[in-house]
DNA sequence: GGACAAAGTTAGGACATACTAACTTCTTTC
DNA sequence: GAAAGAAGTTAGTATGTCCTAACTTTGTCC
């Protein structure tokens, strides 16, 4: 085994920030780096040297990073523990789906790899966490495919919710008023102009959300086929 | 409430560490405290200072250091969450004894209240952790009750085994393998001279086992009354 | 009551992580 | 291809925690 758990918190955040910005292999910009992680964009470059050093990421002065083979391992264990313990959470104790990220955010880095792997095996090895988001693997594979999102599905497209992507915890309280929740079943009943409201029909239900919000909704294209809207 | 989660994991395992050292309400010297936290003297007389600053230390130089009412309740906040957890792990997760306080040492740190409340509820609010210690409350009070070890109780005296102190894995697992475990009743048989074995039968089981060892068993005397030895 | 050992402290430095302010490099646009 | 703005970096500083080495205080023992 490689290099074990000497990673510190900050450095499986950032490794975590740059792997789901690069979608896993692409690039990462300093910027987009700071902004999620809520950083000054001077500390991101002097973390990022480091973590270059360490042979964590690929560097190249202005012009972003990557993470290498072993950066990428390493993002994508934290990833798994962030998943596990969010499924854990909201399966075994209870936890509301809007309330797991935030802890998951710092239980992540203190979990062990056993205490990660009861937790999964408590709830029958789960394949995705309560947004729907796959969960890597012990060795480091993780389902990639690529969604449509519910703004982008043509009106008369249904779709089966797969995904929410985002944590803002009250956006998943107004979605999950909304009942729109992983599996459920939605079809895009119309589509006001100029970036309107579009409507939606979730069983006998009927709802008007916005293209930002509906942005954020993942689904698998069901019946009709999907297409760019506009 | 107080000053609420500003406190580093280092911090709270400092105020840990001194409230154990005083039983609650004592001095801790700081030779102890370096020694209980594998760290240089140094290193927690420059620590010691900035907990006094922070009004969770009475502090006087070349005296040792008392937790404040502030620092007592800190103190009492991490001990409940690190018991809860150890007892959450053992129950829900199926740890065994001697592997809990590890991980506890680094999720006391990491875990919400909610969550530790959460743990608690679901295995119906323990009143112990898996070593018998008793579990603070969420109001801060704690039993303080003070017990004999089997090293000071009387030949042909018996006790209930209520708890043992101490963490050492490979000790725990010896005394796992003794079936010597909190709620067994436990008599002692004889106690050979000069710090000498001491042996116990329990059940129908016969062992021996050295004055050291004995010490970390906590037992609630039964029938026959305790005594020092010797 | 003075000497010595034990206990404790200060001084000085290392390392990780963050910040702001000032500077450099890149990219886009005309 | 030069200017302007965006993006990114460096310099200098702060904070928290730890270390070793050198010093001071305390308590004990003759
Ligand atoms: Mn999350
Ligand atoms: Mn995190
Ligand atoms: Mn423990
Ligand atoms: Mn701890």
């Amino acid at each position: 085994m490689p290099g074990r758990e000497l990673l510190t918190a900050p450095v499986e955040d950032y490794l975590k920030a740059i792997y789901t910005i690069g979608k896993g292999t692409g690039a990462a910009a300093t910027n987009e780096i700071a902004q999620r992680l809520a950083l000054a964009p001077a500390s991101v470059s002097g973390m990022v040297r480091r973590l270059a050093d360490q042979g964590l990421l690929a560097y190249e002065r202005y012009h972003g990073v990557k993470l290498t083979e072993s950066g990428r391992r390493a993002a994508l264990r934290t990833l798994r523990r962030h998943r596990v313990i969010e499924a854990y959470l909201a399966e075994a104790l209870g936890y509301p789906w809007d309330r797991v990220h935030e802890e998951a955010e710092r239980l992540e880095h203190a979990a062990s790899d056993e205490l990660v792997d009861r937790m999964a095996a408590t709830i029958g090895e789960p394949e995705v966490d309560p947004h729907g988001a796959p969960i890597p693997t012990k060795d480091g594979s993780v389902d990639e495919t690529v969604y449509t999102s519910l703004a982008d599905l043509i009106v008369g497209a249904s779709g089966v919710v797969v995904r929410v992507a985002g944590e803002d915890p009250e956006m998943l309280r107004y979605l999950g008023e909304l009942s729109i929740l992983p599996g459920k079943r939605i079809t895009v009943k119309s589509r006001a102009p100029y970036d309107g409201p579009i409507t939606l029909g979730s069983g006998r239900h009927e709802m008007s959300i916005g293209p930002a919000l509906a942005a954020h909704v993942l689904v698998a294209p069901l019946a009709d086929r999907a297409g760019k809207h506009g």
